[in-house]
DNA sequence: GTCGATTACGTATTACGTAACAATT
DNA sequence: AATTGTTACGTAATACGTAATCGAC
């Protein structure tokens, strides 16, 4: 049997090219990769090296060995990446998010419903990556706010958001009754940090604007950013927290249909069996 | 790093149930595995047991552990073979053949062409276990008697053969002209061993008929057999070796159309260039 | 002189064995 | 009593380091 650690040397040999810068990336001693090396041979039965005086290179056979190699070292990185998620997916569920909202719904509705388990969330900004760590069990739950199709998944719409310019008062803006992210783009415009596929959506119809970044409880952020600039408020933001100080502003309509989204609930198509209590709930659920 | 000698103890464990039992087959004690297991799960950072007082069980991470502990194994033990066949076939050209004939034309033709390599061959029954030992590196050429259609090779036709029944003076069957197969079912036939695929039509054709084997040189074979039974003969056979003990017996040929076959010689696409050479003579060759 | 590879030899890690023990059947 | 797993401790294999040598640039 070739031990791994035989062909993790084998690699760095051929990516530094000589023994000696090899061994210098490896911590260990020159002599000690020469030894490693004909060993390797004498266990392979075949020779994988041109050895001249004073250089040693890779002949087919080793560079054949090489690319076998690698296969074999990514599997075994691949094998405990896996075992170690799913060792935490028996303890925890991992929720990945496209948006805040649903965040702020899923997290406690799953902490009452798998009350023995840990419940942890992140937020992304493209669905497909979520989609992926769906995939690769990174995620068991992801909130899409497009609808889903390929893959063994299990998908359930669960609530919807639409999004609201916020203009200060005296603001030129404020007197428009409704409004096209177009009619904005180019302007001063506050922002939240991680708010998901809205960054995206924001940077793709404001192409020109200059967004104020502002992390969720930045102080500074709400004395300094939210009396001068516009900004933008959800109907759900508005219904949940309804006599903040947005209050004081004008909420003017978004014309744009993407402002309108649904999310979408979605799980490996295996576990629906375990998210089904979710499912359920997520029914009767209006956000 | 994992090395696999762990992962090998875990498989060992895993099927046979116990340490004990598995450190029995693995011809290490008993202490040792118990070691073993315990730094698995260690490296793996994750609880791979159940442990009683005097138990030990394998939980749902261990048995996920277990499959891909498989994976990592077959792919080491592929890559060695792999890399031992690379080797080989540097040094060796290896025919696999589906019929004695085409052996004895391409070995010497190989030998002159590539003088610097080995020549080994074999013959085996059916055409789909040579395309497989091609696709696998098992072989660099094989000669088929059907055409193939899939997969990344490069074919060409070569030769042809024919059978003929070959029936001693005096047998009830002598005064025939002509013969079907089904005619001789249920006869006592003399046969070669390794005839490849003829083997296969032989059983396939006459199902009932008792085949008396008799390898190539077997003295006993030519005295006792060929003066008593009907047997089998070619058209290359009787061109070459025209003044043999086979001109006493009364030749009959057969009417099926499956004992008229044409050889393929098939290398893989990516070997092309280097059988060139050899497919260059053969066009010019004639069985 | 510097750099790279190999050989020789010593050291330190570690995989494994032996012995003893605890618990279950 | 026989079997199974764990702990403690010693041993032996071996991966690695240091020093020395040889060749190439």
């Amino acid at each position: 049997m070739i031990e791994l650690y035989l062909l993790e040397q084998l690699l760095a040999f051929s990516e530094y090219g000589t023994l000696s810068a090899a061994s210098k990336h490896l911590h260990i001693s020159q002599p000690a990769l020469t030894h490693s090396m004909q060993k390797l041979e004498e266990l392979m039965e075949v020779k994988l090296f041109e050895r001249q005086k004073n250089r040693i290179t890779l002949n087919e056979t080793g560079k054949l060995a090489v690319e076998y190699g690698k296969k074999v070292l990514d599997q075994e990185k691949e094998m405990i990446e896996q075992i170690r998620l799913f060792d935490k997916s028996s303890r925890t569920i991992t929720l990945g998010a496209c948006a805040p909202v649903p965040v702020w719904d899923m997290v406690p509705l799953l902490s009452q419903i798998y009350s023995g388990l840990t419940i942890s969330s992140e937020i992304r900004n493209r669905d497909e990556e979520l989609l992926e760590g769906l995939e690769k069990n990174k995620y068991q739950l992801v909130i899409l706010h497009e609808k889903p199709s390929n893959g063994e998944i299990y998908v359930q719409a669960y609530g919807k958001e639409r999004l609201f310019l916020s203009v200060p008062e005296g603001h030129p803006l404020a007197e428009r009754s409704e409004i096209y992210l177009s009619d904005i783009d180019g302007q001063n415009l506050l922002l939240y940090t991680e708010i998901g596929f809205w960054y995206e959506l924001c940077r793709q119809k404001l192409p020109n604007a200059h967004f104020l970044m502002m992390s969720e409880h930045d102080a500074f952020g709400e004395v300094a950013g939210s009396g001068a600039f516009p900004s933008f408020v959800s109907d759900v933001l508005m219904r949940r927290d309804p006599n903040n100080s947005l209050m004081e502003k004008k909420i003017i309509p978004i014309l744009d249909n993407e402002v309108n989204v649904t999310y979408y609930c979605v799980c490996r198509y295996s576990d629906r069996k375990k998210f089904e209590p979710l499912y359920r709930r997520l029914g009767s659920y209006k956000i």
